[in-house]
DNA sequence: GGAAAACCTATACCTTGGTATAGGCTCGTC
DNA sequence: GACGAGCCTATACCAAGGTATAGGTTTTCC
């Protein structure tokens, strides 16, 4: 399991080690952070994560922690733990996206299935980012051109209506398309229409 | 505001009463039910609705309702309302995809803002239903042969592989070809992949 | 037994897509 | 001023897609 983390902030040392000792007895690695400030500074490691976060710390809060990561598409699903936790905190934290939302005391196996769904979701999520940019640096490697061209086949126009979209030879978009095919590593223009689709409004004409 | 409505279950009468007040003074469509059991024996208005619960209801509970409702894919948002709710319990309706966990005594605003999202995020929900059963529709029109065929042909295969593929002539491929995309109702093999993809699986080889 | 539906095939013909090769123009950079 | 990048075009040719028309077989169902 060391390709997963358990980002913990907690600022109650002997919670932190409790909660250390229980994620590391099921051989998950974890940082532990004793506040936002501290985890913020720390570098992100380049694997899949979970955060565990304690609702009240000193400073800013675990909910305020959390409106900031979700601004990053990228960041790590969180779970938050509290001792003196209220409904409308939970909702709040769970409308956010929050996996879980635990009051204290809670049953230890609680938080790990919560940290095993948050390590999944992750994992989907990072495979899901790394697959997008792979195709967002195609992308960009076309030139404007090939781009009008490429939203053009994907949106199902044909070669001669896209040479009249654009005003150009019907000639000029064959070349275009097969650069855009060649670039973006299509096999086909099914290929092409979902990647399209995955780029999202960015190759809409 | 009538093409909306307002499905509220809660037994206490001069609470229900209140509620409907409120919903109405806002131009809101409102159906009132005493229990689980009137609610579900009652025919679902076939416009947006969301329904409005409470969690502790005589027989089955708020969150049982929530979750048998779940089972259905057209089932509208669930707005929770409770006296005496806890976070677990919060947690465990949001996790359920609650719109939102409002424990009394709560801003008349809060209900009503989160009545507009239930309401808003049906609308999205029956207008997608209902592209995908016209589509669905559609795709049960197709022989078994050509079903087979646009799955190949969403797939990105030439009509050649896929006259292998199925051990027939490459003219036949193009005859069921031609079929699938005038009885699909599809303009192009954009359109094409597109309408499979939201078919999901179905339409795999 | 006969009608209907699904499936398969073929000929013939036309449209669309794709590529190789080759050349011209413009603009910005070194 | 030379160079490269991006863009446009053309000829020629070949591959793939699409349609109309027509006829065949098998299965199913009344």
């Amino acid at each position: 399991m060391s390709d997963a983390c358990v980002l913990l902030v907690e600022d109650d040392p002997s919670m932190r080690e409790a909660l250390e000792d229980l994620a590391r007895s099921v051989g998950l690695t974890v940082r532990s952070f004793p506040s936002v400030r501290e985890f913020l500074d720390a570098p992100r490691p380049d694997i899949p994560c979970c955060v565990v976060l304690d609702v009240r710390l000193p400073g800013q809060s675990g909910l305020d922690l959390q409106a900031d990561l979700a601004r990053d598409p990228r960041a790590p699903p969180v779970i938050f733990i509290t001792g003196h936790g209220d409904v409308a905190m939970s909702v709040r934290a769970m409308k956010a996206g929050a996996i879980e939302f635990l009051s204290k005391p809670f049953r230890d196996q609680d938080l790990l299935d919560a940290v095993q769904a948050g390590l999944e979701r992750d994992r989907v999520q990072r495979d899901a980012f790394a697959d997008l940019s792979g195709l967002r640096h195609r992308h960009e490697s076309l030139t404007p051109r090939e781009r009008q061209v490429m939203g053009l086949v994907a949106a199902g126009r044909m070669n001669k209506q896209i040479a009249a979209d654009l005003d150009v030879s019907e000639i000029t978009v064959k070349v275009h398309r097969g650069q855009v095919m060649r670039k973006m590593h299509a096999r086909s223009v099914a290929d092409l229409v979902r990647m399209a689709d995955k780029l999202g409004p960015a190759t809409a004409v």
